[in-house]
DNA sequence: GCCAACGTTGGC
DNA sequence: GCCAACGTTGGC
């Protein structure tokens, strides 16, 4: 099993709403890293740190699970979404996406500030300077560590 | 194939 | 709202 970290503006979709909805298509990915992750790396079973970014206080809020192969992101191919791309062709789909469900709430939020205080998570994406990733992939000693702190 | 312009992300 | 970082686009 793997384990990812997956980033979402709480203003458009918080943990809340995944905990409301428990499943949600991880739609509007348009940055081919992070597509290659979802679809070469992920398997339903992953594990992944919910992460709230753009927000008052930015950091981990909840646990996910991956809970679908990859499969194609139909938003691409809908004119009237913000996330049409009308270059890509339904026979060849140029972006995908997977179903993330709804694990648990952590008892409180673990902030980017206090993650970035640990020498042991320094390699992690998400603390690299200038990285913006929305979905990267989180060590398995990373992810024990992170949920030690909790 | 270079690279300037532009758009987006995301912390602050 | 600002702006640094960085990916993408498009003219040449």
């Amino acid at each position: 099993m793997k384990y990812w970290l997956m980033k979402s503006e709480p203003e458009a979709f918080s943990i809340d709403d995944l905990k409301r909805k428990r499943t949600e298509a991880w739609d509007g990915v348009r940055n081919y890293q992070a597509r290659n992750f979802m679809r070469d790396g992920m398997r339903p079973g992953d594990k992944v740190f919910f992460y709230h970014s753009n927000c008052a206080e930015p950091g981990i809020v909840g646990i996910a699970e991956v809970a679908s192969e990859a499969y194609p992101d139909s938003s691409q191919f809908d004119a009237k979404s913000k996330y049409f791309d009308p270059g890509s062709k339904r026979e060849e789909p140029r972006w995908m996406l997977v179903d993330v469900k709804f694990v648990k709430k952590l008892k409180r939020t673990i902030t980017l500030d206090e993650l970035k205080g640990h020498d042991a998570l320094d390699e992690m994406p998400l603390l690299r300077k200038g990285n913006r990733l929305s979905v990267m992939p989180v060590a398995a000693t990373e992810w024990r560590y992170i949920l030690a702190l909790e």
